[in-house]
DNA sequence: CCCTGATTCGC
DNA sequence: GCGAATCAGG
C-alpha cells in the first residue's frame, strides 16, 4: 500500500480528530499502526498526548549517590509556582490553512470574541465516523471539524450538480458527509446548521449523543472519509 | 497482559 | 520515504 493523497488526507483528518494510530491504521487498511505513526511524524503531525515522552531531567540525579549531596538545592526550594494564567488555549493547532481565497462574505467576519459559555454537561459526542469529538462548548469552537482543505476538484462531474461539495461549505451549512470521498456522488448535507454546531438539527441528533456504554471497539458506522475500503 | 505514541534504523 | 522493531508509560 502506498500513501496516496486520499489516504494521507484521511490520516491527517483522523489524527487531528483524535483517533488513535491503531484506529487510523485499520480504518485505512493495509498498514500497521506503526506505519501510521511513522507517517504522521513525517508529515509533521504530532503533538498529541503520548503516554511516553516525558524525559525531563531529574531521573538521573535520583540514583543515590551514597555520599550526601542529594540535591544542589536550587534556589527557591518551596516557593509555589505563580498563579496559572487564564489562557484557555486549545492545544492542537491544526496548522494555518492556506487555501481560503473566498471573497469576503457580506456578513461579519465573526471574530467572536466572546465564547458562549455553553453549560454543556459532560457529554461526549460521536462524529459521523463513529469517533468521539469534543462538545462544542468544551473546546473545539464551532468550526469545521475537518481541515478546510481541498479534497476534491471543483465540480468535475455533472453528478455534483446540485450537491453540496466541499467548496460549498461555510459556517452555516451542515457539514454532514454523505457517501465517501472519492465517490462520484460524495457530498455534504447542506442544510442550514443548528446555530453553534457544524451540523443541521437532524444531523446534530446523530452527531451528539451521550457516550454511555463502554468504550467498545470501533463500531462500524460509515466513516466520513471513506473508511476501510474492502481489502 | 492490554493499550498508547516515540524513536530508531535498515531498507 | 517507509515501516518493523523496539522502547517506554498508562
Amino acid at each position: 500500500m502506498s500513501w496516496t493523497d486520499e489516504r494521507i488526507e484521511t490520516l491527517k483528518t483522523m489524527w487531528e480528530g483524535g483517533q488513535t494510530a491503531s484506529q487510523i491504521a485499520d480504518a485505512l487498511g493495509g498498514v500497521s499502526r506503526n506505519a501510521v505513526i511513522g507517517k504522521a511524524h513525517r508529515l509533521g503531525l504530532q503533538a498529541r498526548p503520548s503516554p511516553v515522552k516525558s524525559h525531563d531531567a531529574a531521573t538521573a540525579t535520583a540514583t543515590a549517590t551514597a555520599t550526601s549531596e542529594p540535591a544542589p538545592t536550587p534556589v527557591e526550594p518551596v516557593v509555589v509556582a505563580p498563579p496559572p494564567p487564564p489562557a484557555p488555549t486549545p492545544a492542537p493547532a491544526p496548522e494555518p490553512v492556506a487555501v481560503e481565497e473566498d471573497a469576503e462574505e457580506q456578513d461579519e467576519p465573526a471574530p467572536a470574541p466572546e465564547r458562549v459559555a455553553a453549560p454543556q454537561p459532560v457529554l461526549r459526542s460521536v462524529g459521523p465516523g463513529g469517533f468521539v469529538r469534543q462538545s462544542p462548548g468544551e473546546q473545539q469552537p464551532p468550526a469545521t471539524p475537518a481541515p478546510p482543505r481541498r479534497l476534491v476538484p471543483a465540480k468535475p462531474s455533472p453528478e455534483m450538480a446540485g450537491k453540496t461539495s466541499l467548496l460549498d461549505l461555510n459556517d452555516r451549512i451542515c457539514k454532514w458527509p454523505l457517501g465517501h470521498p472519492g465517490e462520484p456522488d460524495f457530498h455534504f448535507c447542506g442544510e442550514k446548521v443548528n446555530p453553534g454546531f457544524p451540523y443541521c438539527v437532524e444531523h446534530c441528533g446523530h452527531a451528539y449523543q451521550a457516550q454511555m456504554p463502554r468504550r467498545d471497539r470501533r463500531p462500524p458506522p460509515p466513516l466520513p472519509f471513506g473508511g476501510p475500503r474492502v481489502r
